[in-house]
DNA sequence: GTCTATACTGAGATAGAC
DNA sequence: GTCTATCTCAGTATAGAC
C-alpha cells in the first residue's frame, strides 16, 4: 500500500489516514486541522500545502474510500442490466447495486461510513458528489428509469431525491432506539431493511392529493 | 403578538426573529452572532445573556416555529385514530398527519423548514427533537404501529428512521434537478409525492437478504 | 519542492463595570 | 439588563529554512 518511504507521500499519507480516523471518530465540523496534524505528527502548514483547504482534504479523503466503492457499483450494475435484457431489471437488484458495495465497505471501516453519512446530510458533500459520483448518480437514475418505465419523469427524480434522504440518514448512525452495540456495525442488515422500503417506495402508486385542510 | 413594550421581551424578541431569519437564509453554521446582532442592533453580549449560547438561541427559535406544528400534528393523529376506530388506521392518513401540518407551516415561512431540515439532518437538531417533539415522535409511532399491525416493532423502528431521513432530505431544499424557480416553495406538492413513497415503503413486504457477495 | 514558524481574521464565550 | 473588553480556538495565509 506504501509504495515506498518517499517522505512526500509519507506525510501526505499520514494526514489523510488521520483525518479519516478522526472525521469518522468525531465529525468533520468537530475536528479541527489542528487535531489532526497533532495526530499526525506533523506541521499545520503542510495540509494546506498539500490540500489547499480543509475542505479539499474532505475531500482526497472521501475520494480514496469511495472510488472503488463506485467501480463495484458500476460492475454490479452492468451485472443486473445484462442480466435483464431489454426487459426492465428488477427495481430491488438496481437497489442492491447501489447499496451493498457501501455495506461491504462499511463493515470494514464503520466510522467513515457513518462520517460519509452525515456529511451528505450536512450538504457538506454536494460539491463532492458532483465530482466524484457523477458516473454512478447517471447509471443508477438511468437503470430506476428501465426498471420502472412507467413512473414518469419527475417522479422519479423525487423519489430518488427521498431514497438519498433516507440512505444518508442510515449511513449517519445506529438510531437511538438500537440499545444493543452488537448492532452498531451491523449495516448489513439494515441495508437489507432500507432496500425493501425503497423498493415499495419506488414501486408505489402515485397518489392524487387529497382535499384537505 | 408583541405584549408590550418591555425592553427586555423587546431586545429577546428582535433576536429571535432576526436569527430565525437569518439561519433561515444562511443556515445555522453560516450565521455569526455578530450578524445575528448586527441585524437586531442589540448587543453581542446580550444573546449569551438571554439564551446562554448559540445553540440553546436555535433551541427557541425552533421552539417558537414548532409548537403550533405539533399541536396541530396531534390533532389530526387524533382524528385519524377516531375515524377508524378499532381497524387499523390507513398509513397514508397517518403519514399525512404528521406532514401536512409541516407543509401548511412551510408555505407560510420555505426558509425556516428548509432550515429545520438541513439542522435535522446535520444532526443538530438531536436535542432538540428529543425535548421538544417527544409528545409528536411518540405518538405518530403508536398510530403507525396500529396501521401496521402484522409488522414487527424492530421493522417499523427502522422505517420510521428512513422517513425521517428522507423527509430530512426533502425539506433541506429542492434538489439540484428543480430548474424552475416556480418549484421551489411548493412544499405542499413535494409533502404529496413523499407520502405516496413512504406509504409504499412502509407496506412493503420484508425481503429476505439474497445470498450474494 | 517540502515543510516550519508565525501571524492574521473571525468565531463563540465570558468577566466585570455600569 | 446591558455593554465593553478580552479570552480561546478555529481556518487560513505567508515568509523563509532546508
Amino acid at each position: 500500500m506504501n509504495q515506498s518511504y518517499d517522505p512526500v507521500i509519507e506525510t501526505k499519507t499520514k494526514i489523510l489516514d488521520t483525518a479519516e480516523r478522526l472525521f469518522g471518530e468525531r465529525g468533520y465540523s468537530a475536528t479541527s486541522l489542528r487535531d489532526i496534524v497533532a495526530g499526525a505528527g506533523v506541521n499545520l502548514a503542510a495540509v494546506h500545502y498539500h490540500f489547499g483547504s480543509k475542505e479539499e482534504l474532505l475531500d482526497q479523503v472521501v475520494l480514496r474510500k469511495a472510488a472503488p466503492v463506485n467501480v463495484e457499483r458500476l460492475r454490479l450494475l452492468d451485472q443486473v442490466e445484462a442480466e435483464a435484457g431489454t426487459a426492465p431489471p428488477p427495481v430491488d437488484q438496481v437497489l442492491e447495486a447501489f447499496f451493498l458495495p457501501m455495506a461491504a465497505a462499511a463493515e470494514c471501516n464503520p466510522p467513515f461510513v457513518r462520517m460519509m453519512g452525515r456529511m451528505l446530510a450536512e450538504g457538506l458533500m454536494m460539491g463532492i458528489v458532483a465530482k466524484h459520483f457523477q458516473e454512478v448518480t447517471r447509471r443508477t437514475q438511468s437503470a430506476l428509469r428501465r426498471a420502472l418505465p412507467q413512473l414518469p419523469e419527475e417522479e422519479l427524480l423525487w423519489r430518488i431525491h427521498f431514497m438519498i434522504g433516507a440512505m444518508a440518514h442510515t449511513m449517519c448512525g445506529p438510531p437511538d432506539f438500537t440499545q444493543r452495540g452488537a448492532d452498531l456495525g451491523d449495516f448489513r442488515s439494515r441495508i437489507g431493511r432500507l432496500v425493501s422500503f425503497l423498493s415499495g417506495g419506488f414501486q408505489a402508486p402515485i397518489r392524487e392529493s387529497r382535499e384537505e385542510q
